[in-house]
DNA sequence: TAGATTGTTAATCGATTAACAATC
DNA sequence: TAGATTGTTAATCGATTAACAATC
């Protein structure tokens, strides 16, 4: 049997209705309908519909979404109530970003320990995280269920960084090097590249300026 | 008439094949077939030929596409051969991390001035750029083309900052704060959000583990 | 009851893939 | 010439949008 999956492009709006859920909690509110979403982010309401068939949740005519299990539902479909450890590695400027990007633990991420190479971070402490030497990594990953390895390191050094990953049974790889990584078939890889958006605003750009 | 424009999903990997072309220009190659784009990518080489077909490109039965022409064209079709004045707000870590992202002077992206409210910040050099303090772009903007304005600051102050670019005729937007920014219609907004791909990560990770 | 909103099936639209002719 | 690769038209696939029935 084939599963029918969910769409990427649904994946990707999940997160935009999880935010407005989380304010609507907090103003208290308790229900939520498809209009309300559609009116914030600018979506077509029945597309907004079909997004939350695929969450599982059912609604009230009349009414819409109870705001709180429909915010459960979503993070349980995302795996987000469980935080996943994380270890990353490179602890340059984008690295140190994304230790301050206090939101993560909200989405499911507990970046847990930082690793890096060059003595003049090791044993500083970027955001109340202590950086360690690279060595530990595959000691520390042992010990540890730590579920996703962060690469923000250069280019040159991403695949042996990915290398280690594999080496310490990590089974998924965020990865912000632009390098294309290989990895074992059992290894997720989820790629973040910036010239991608960088490449959609300069269309945009030509394109508004051009009319 | 209506013109028929290039997929969004197209645009998004043009950079790849650009990121190859400058690998295969450093190393004398001459030419390159949707072939060897395809080995490289994992792409299926009919989608290659496609995509190609949008730049405008012609290639050779046999040869392929003549590099140095088709990276041209490739930086003309994406508008990166003149590169465009940007103005960031936002000196933190995320702000840090850009500005040290050599790269994008490739990529068409000249980040000239960056500014800050930050008493701590302003008057500091991050990667060889002065900080300056927010009070003095609006001034500064009239004197430049600036062509894009980045934002990287918090999301509580992310429209303002908004408000100020569009009050200063800066017709581009590349927001990093997840907020959803309100502009006039004839700014562009291009908004970069790392819980999309988290949100990806996640579930082919759950994927992965159910198998 | 009437009306608003959900939920589902069908229609449309757009992107990917397949087939194949053109050509160096 | 034969064969590899481009370029284009057609077929398929998947996501979005439309239509409409169900229901509180």
């Amino acid at each position: 049997m084939r599963t029918i999956h969910t769409p990427l492009p649904t994946i990707r709006r999940i997160p935009l209705y999880l935010k407005i859920l989380e304010e609507y909690e907090k103003n208290g509110v308790e229900w939520i309908s498809t209009t309300d979403f559609s009116e914030r982010l600018r979506l077509n309401p029945i597309q907004i519909r079909k997004d939350m068939a695929f969450t599982g949740i059912t609604g009230q005519p009349k009414k819409g979404y109870r705001v709180t299990p429909l915010k459960n539902i979503i993070l349980d479909f995302l795996g987000w109530n469980s935080p996943a450890e994380a270890f990353l590695v490179g602890c340059g400027a984008l690295g140190s970003a994304l230790l301050g990007f206090s939101g993560f633990q909200k989405y499911g991420l507990n970046i847990t320990t930082v690793f890096d190479t060059d003595r003049h971070l090791v044993g500083k402490k970027i955001h109340g995280k202590e950086v360690l030497h690279l060595d530990r990594f595959h000691d520390l990953a042992q010990h540890m269920p730590v579920k996703i390895g962060i690469i923000t390191v250069p280019e040159a050094n991403a695949q042996q960084i990915a290398d280690l990953m594999v080496d310490s049974g990590i089974p998924a790889i965020w990865n912000f090097a632009p390098a294309k990584l290989t990895v074992p078939p059992h290894v997720v890889v989820q790629r973040e590249d910036l010239t991608e958006g960088l490449a959609v605003l300069s269309i945009r750009i030509k394109e508004t300026i051009a009319r």
